[in-house]
DNA sequence: GCAGTCAAAGAGTAGC
DNA sequence: GCTACTCTTTGACTGC
């Protein structure tokens, strides 16, 4: 099972376990239920469903809460450092490279210089401002003490032409990413790290959306079938019940199931059941 | 001072 | 082994 598809179960879980609780419907039985089944492979063997599902949780909170304040005002969002249009002076990541910032364009030709990473070799080679790191794990990690890390703040132009191009595609292939790269004057390392963040974010946001959607359940009206002094709920009757179901084939996470443009680099990954 | 946002680092994973 | 992906965490920065 691919990654993000395992994940993408494992969230709905915690969706599904957040509806409950906000349901005041949860229970252990429910829970139990809901883990029964379950032939997602868990990061950590040795920790159990019920902590991942804890963990997730936890993690999932700062995202949700972020996407749920974001998602009060959709639209081109752009970096707070340029708000103001300016390269600011007194502080920042600007003026720690040294460098005079009394032009526009200065933050792009900054970005130029900033930490890139090797990422063919993660963590291996650290490149500060152009310097080369090879070195031990301590060596690494006292160093990232001594060397603050800086934040790449793009620029108005930069941010909308990603946004635009976001827009149309949300997978960028190699010759693409460096000829956007080159076009924004940024490195291809900061244009996929734009991409992939950009993509979570707008997932995020999708999620909490749903998730708001959840809380504040419509009362429909649920036809119900009498056998045996059973119930039997009718599918497609509009019912919510039982809660796990539709919440569980509600959300399925298929990245690449809008009209978006699917790369030859991941294409390979389309064949996994996800559409 | 604190919470929120964002770019980047890092962990884990899969395909070739 | 390399590359790219998702997802989490970190650190810089901003607004209140």
């Amino acid at each position: 099972m691919p990654p993000h598809e395992s994940r993408g179960r494992v969230w709905t879980y915690v969706l599904v376990l957040l509806h409950c609780i906000m349901a005041s419907k949860f229970s252990p039985f429910l829970i139990k239920d809901i883990l029964t089944g379950i032939d997602v492979p868990l990061k950590k063997p040795n920790s159990t469903a019920t902590e991942e599902l804890h963990a997730l949780a936890r993690n999932l909170r700062t995202g949700f809460d972020s996407a749920i304040q974001q998602s009060l005002s959709p639209g081109i969002r752009v970096s707070q450092s340029h708000r103001s249009n300016s390269c600011r002076a007194e502080r920042g990541v600007v003026t720690q490279f040294g460098e005079e910032c009394a032009k526009a364009e200065c933050v792009e030709q900054d970005t130029r210089q900033r930490i890139q990473v090797d990422s063919g070799k993660k963590g291996a080679h650290l490149h500060h401002g152009g310097e080369a790191l090879s070195c031990s794990h301590e060596q690494r990690r006292s160093t990232q003490v001594a060397k603050k890390r800086s934040r790449a703040a793009f620029s108005h132009t930069q941010i909308h032409e990603l946004e635009r191009r976001f827009s149309t595609q949300r997978y960028l292939s190699g010759p693409e990413r460096a000829e956007l790269a080159c076009t924004l004057k940024l490195t291809e390392t900061q244009v996929k790290i734009w991409f992939q963040n950009r993509r979570y974010k707008t997932k995020r946001r999708q999620l909490a959306t749903e998730l708001t959607a959840l809380s504040s359940p419509k009362t429909v009206a649920v036809k119900v079938l009498m056998r045996n002094e059973q119930k039997h709920w009718i599918p497609g009757s509009g019912a919510q019940f039982p809660m796990t179901v539709p919440i569980y084939h509600g959300y399925q996470y298929h990245p690449y199931s809008h009209q978006w443009y699917q790369p030859h680099s991941i294409g390979r990954r389309l064949g996994g059941g996800m559409f």
